[in-house]
DNA sequence: CTTGGCACTCGATAGGGGCGAGTGCTAAAA
DNA sequence: TTTTAGCACTCGCCCCTATCGAGTGCCAAG
């Protein structure tokens, strides 16, 4: 890849054209560049430069008389080999820090604020994805007898998040049984993960048959009643969707409702979030890279977070492929970290 | 208000030219309504009838020679004075039955489904406003040991919602002493509204004071902080915010921009939507009436929705003014004694 | 290899003309 | 008195054309 771009210079216009094409979202012509980004060469010097990167596939030209504008292929080679990622500044890092101010008492909520943070920064929208029940450790597990044959579950997982599933029940249990079967399960499943407790339960279930101990049998069944619907679900928080509006690349309405449509759908939005849950570090998806079809002109730029070792969701910022990059990865990358240490400091 | 339309003719005639306007969005004139809608006289005559409408303030138009269009006091009138309301026919109501197939497990996936039947028969947004827990009973109080001097309180309500909390405290409390508390509070609050039980507190703390029984002492510290949080949240489901984007009347931007900032903020929503809580029946905000200013163009049809004789909360259809009253009043009125239903079968 | 010059392309913008939907008014008909 | 037909008039919309200018590619000279 970093082979692409040979010479110096040709580097030097590509990054010129994507900045000044970042800044001004229209295509831009070569005595612009020759202008701004001191490059102490004649227009027509760069117009050649230009023709060979379009030759490359990094540039191209919307028609005959315009400039030029970056392709997919020229984000990626700008972001890979020509970027140089820099810190956020103390000041930035400090405001964020201030966002989270006024306290934050639940999960739920911290997550949601940190999707207005990344939207804020970004002027963009931001997203944070919710840990998926199933890979997380299993805190907590309570019975509360709603009516006449109506359970509801609640669990809590480690990193604080809370669900619920009401079911029914053949026979009626009262509370005073919820509760014992609730303290036996919660002795018998503390620190497990989900999925563990699923093939626990599932261990414990077949020598119950044997032994037909009628408390730890029932206690068992509402539990896997419980985990059934609860365990692959998984949340997204979106925060800053109108400022998706500013672009000028949304004034046409046909791509503005794709987008929005896929921020209601969400499914989609949460299938790529989860892909780049297992990676390390920032990850990046330009326009079509993503594969959610119809997305042409959309960039994602994401990070896993987590609570010490455990990995529980990703975060990101959903934009105009033409985004400032050089400011939302480090961004990204910052709020991540954030989120994980308070994650830590609090659960 | 029913005085402001004398004649029986012109109040066709306002019909006519509201039902078309629905119908098309453009302006309608007197031949289109001469045509159609059976008013068997001339184009001539209904354009008298159209200007005596104009000087009343019930239509207007756009400019000189363009057809008429219904002002908002218009709509207000053919709403209260001549629209009849008529039930949901069978096959929409078995059809909205039906969305809610496949079971729903928990409130929340309710009520959020709602949103979403509400939006996909309306064409339109849908919204439901969550029971706000202040007014609600409470059916059980829990806590769980996050780490050191971190709590969570957990709390249902008798509608099955579910809220949590997180906070410090001063010195470290274990599990089994935090369920001691739980079973104690759980004694003594159940069936009360939340309200009642903060009175009952406060009511509480003062004896206690007295008696130095510290178990019962460090409960109510616990719950009162629980509860300082979590009384006044309410939240808003939102479906088919992308409908909205099908309006031609939304094409120019800025105006969509304003409906979705104010889905972003959702305050001044639930605002509007707690106004009508208190109302019986379906209610309609036209346009301005609503007071979200900066909204001239959008209208909301609300009714609350109850379990049992509480009310918990309102939901209802955003749209523009120019949406199907016909067809939507019906649908609000319909989903929220069927959600009204639903919830009290199950919980 | 670089540069200035130059012809050329093509989107964007503005102006002008015709079209047609719809009006208000008037005078005749009911 | 009410309704209707007729008619002149208004005005937004659409299409066409002309103009403008940013930007290009190419060529020949440095």
């Amino acid at each position: 890849m970093k082979g692409l771009v040979r010479g110096e210079r040709s580097r030097r216009v590509l990054e010129a054209v994507i900045l000044e094409y970042i800044k001004g979202g229209v295509p831009v012509g070569s005595r612009a560049i020759a202008k701004r980004h001191g490059l102490r060469v004649s227009p027509a010097t760069i117009r050649n430069v230009m023709a060979d990167l379009e030759e490359l596939g990094l540039l191209y030209q919307p028609h005959t008389s315009a400039g030029r504008v970056p392709t997919e292929l020229g984000l990626r080679v700008y972001i890979d080999a020509i970027l140089k990622i820099q810190q956020l500044s103390i000041a930035d890092r400090e405001q964020i820090r201030r966002s989270y101010r006024g306290g934050v008492s639940r999960v739920e909520g911290l997550l949601q604020e940190t999707s207005k943070v990344l939207s804020s920064f970004s002027k963009q929208a931001g997203v944070v994805l919710t840990p998926r029940l199933s890979h997380t450790v299993l805190k907590r597990i309570e019975f509360v007898w709603l009516r006449t044959s109506m359970v509801m579950t609640i669990l809590v997982s480690q990193a604080g998040i809370v669900h619920n599933t009401v079911f029914e029940i053949k026979e009626d249990i009262s509370q005073e049984e919820l509760d014992k079967y609730g303290r036996y399960l919660n002795d018998m499943l503390q620190d497990l993960t989900l999925n563990e407790v699923k093939a626990r339960l599932l261990e414990e279930m077949k020598k119950e048959k044997v032994l037909f101990d009628s408390l730890l049998s029932k206690a068992l069944e509402l539990s896997q009643k419980a985990l059934q619907e609860n365990i692959e679900n998984s949340e997204l928080y979106i925060g800053g969707r109108t400022n998706l509006l500013d672009n000028p690349e949304f004034a046409d309405v046909e791509q503005m409702r794709r987008i929005f449509n896929a921020f209601e759908e969400k499914s989609k939005i949460i299938d790529l979030l989860d892909k780049s849950m297992s990676a390390r570090g920032v990850n990046i998806f330009i326009g079509s890279e993503s594969e959610l079809l119809d997305m042409e002109s959309v960039s994602f730029v994401t990070s896993p977070y987590a609570s010490g070792d455990e990995v529980l969701g990703t975060l990101g910022v959903i934009g105009p492929t033409r985004m400032d990059y050089s400011r939302i990865i480090p961004l990204v990358d910052y709020t991540a970290k954030l989120l994980s240490k308070m994650l830590e400091d609090t659960f």
